[in-house]
DNA sequence: ACCGTTGCGTTCATATTGGTCATGAAAGGT
DNA sequence: ACCTTTCATGACCAATATGAACGCAACGGT
C-alpha cells in the first residue's frame, strides 16, 4: 500500500519543521509539502489535485496569520478538496471543535503535543484507512456490515497505547503532562508532587521521562540554600 | 439543555415516518422537518438557517431519486451550511465512507438497522455534544486538555452497550452502574467488590468496559504505598 | 578557602493493585 | 440427559507508586 501524503499547514518555521519531520519519522505517511499561511495552503492543494497528486491528509494549524482553520477547512470544501484534517491548535477551546467536526476534521491534537501524541493519532487514522479499504477489496459479496463500520470509526479513536518505560503509566503521564501545559512557568518537581498529590519520586521520573523525550527543557535553579532544584518547563509547538 | 433539531431525508415515505418517529421517540431530539429528496432538503436547511433556526443534525439517506447523498453533503458545505450529518444507506460500500467522513459525517447507519441500533448512533453523538459543551462552560480556567477532547471523540465513535464483549452480562452491568450513579465520589474497584459482593477482578471488568465506553473516567488514586489504585467516576447523565 | 548546613537527586526494597489464565458453575440449546 | 456456551471466581505473576536512606551540589558563615 502506498503512502498517505500529507500537507503540513503552520505558520511557525520550528513548529512546521518539527511536524515535517514527524511525518516522515513515521511509518505509511509521507510528506507532499508544507506552507505557512492559509492562501498558499490553499494554491498548493489546489496545484496538487490539479496534477492528480491529490493530498490525502492536511494537519491544519487553526490559527495562522492571514486565515483561520474552520475558514480554510470551510474553503476546501467549498472548492471540491476533500483530503482528511487532522487539526493542531493551541487554544482550548472545545466548542470549536463541534465546527472542525461538521467539515470533516478526524482528529484533533492540542499544542503543545508530544511526539507520541502525534504518532498515536496519525496511525490511528491510518488504521481506520486500512480497515475501510480491506473490509471492501471486492472479494466478499456480502460487503460491510454495520459492524465492520463500527469498527473502523473506533479505531479512529484513541486506544492504541504507545510503548512507555516500565514503571511508568500512561494515566499518570498525561496528569503531568496537562499540568505541565496549563502551568506557563516552569515547575519543580515538588510542585507537580503538591499539585497533583503523588510523591516526589513518582513526579521526578515522569519529569525526567518527559525531559528525556524532548518535550520539556531541564534546568536548575539557584538562589536557594540546598543542592539545587531542577525546574522543567514545556518547550513542544 | 434545548434539543438538538433534527432533518429526516429519506425519499421512501415508511422508512421516513419510520425514522422521524424514531426521533421524537428518543430524549434529547426533536424533529425539525423531513425532506423527500435532495433539492427540498437544500432548501429546507436554507430556509430553517434564513430563520436563524439552524437544524443541528440530519439523518441522510445516501441513495436519492435526483442527488447522491455525497453530493448533497458537498453542496451544504458549499453554500455554508455545516450542520452534522447521520449517514444512512443501504449499500454497503466502504469506500465511501471515507469521503463521507472527509465531508463531516459523524456517523454511518446501514439499513436495514433496529430502534436499537438508531438510538446508539444518536445517543452517542449527543453525549460527544455534551461532553464538549460541559467542559468548556467558563467554569474552569485550565481550558481543555488533549484527554477532554479524546474522551468527547470516543463517546462520538464508540460502539456502546448495544453488543456487550463476551463475559460481560446485562444484569451485572446493571447492578454497577447503578451503584456508580449512587455514589457521587469517585469509587475502587475493590470499594465495588465490598459493596456488590463480587470478586474484584468481575467488579474491574466492569468498571473498565465503562471506562472504555465513555461512561465512567479512570484515574489513579496517589497518596498510599503500593500500586496505585485505580478510581472510577460517573460521567454521564 | 574551608566546612557545616540544607534540601533535592537517586536508589532500592516494599506494599498493593492491575491483568491474565485456567477452572467451575450455571444457563441454554439439542 | 448430554453437550455447548457463558460468566464469575481464585490464584498466579507483573506492574507501579511510595518511603526511607544515602549521596550530592550550592549556599553562607567562619
Amino acid at each position: 500500500m502506498s503512502d498517505i501524503r500529507v500537507l503540513v499547514v503552520e505558520d511557525e518555521p520550528i513548529a512546521s519543521a518539527a511536524h515535517a519531520a514527524y511525518v516522515q519519522r513515521l511509518d505509511g505517511f509521507s510528506l507532499a509539502g508544507t506552507a505557512p499561511d492559509g492562501q498558499s495552503a490553499l494554491r498548493l492543494l489546489a496545484e496538487f489535485s490539479a496534477a492528480g497528486n491529490q493530498v490525502e491528509l492536511v494537519l491544519l494549524d487553526m490559527n495562522l496569520p492571514d486565515l483561520h482553520g474552520l475558514d480554510i477547512a470551510r474553503r476546501m470544501r467549498s472548492s471540491g478538496l476533500f483530503s482528511d484534517i487532522i487539526a493542531i491548535t493551541a487554544v482550548r477551546e472545545l466548542n470549536i471543535v463541534r465546527s472542525a467536526v461538521a467539515i470533516g476534521v478526524v482528529q484533533y491534537l492540542i499544542k503543545p503535543f508530544t511526539y507520541a501524541t502525534f504518532a498515536e493519532k496519525l496511525t490511528n487514522y491510518r488504521l481506520f484507512r486500512e480497515q475501510l479499504a480491506s473490509s471492501d477489496d471486492g472479494k466478499t459479496k456480502t460487503g460491510a456490515s454495520q459492524s465492520d463500520v463500527d469498527q473502523a470509526f473506533a479505531s479512529l479513536r484513541t486506544p492504541s497505547e504507545l510503548q512507555l518505560p516500565k514503571g511508568l503509566s500512561v494515566s499518570t503521564l498525561d496528569s503531568v503532562k496537562d499540568f505541565l501545559r496549563k502551568e506557563d512557568a516552569a515547575v519543580s518537581a515538588s510542585e507537580v508532587m503538591d499539585e497533583l498529590g503523588m510523591s516526589r519520586v513518582t513526579a521526578r521520573r515522569y519529569l525526567e521521562y518527559l525531559a528525556d523525550a524532548g518535550s520539556v527543557s531541564r534546568a536548575p535553579r539557584y538562589g536557594a540554600p540546598g543542592r539545587p532544584e531542577n525546574e522543567y518547563r514545556w518547550t513542544r509547538g
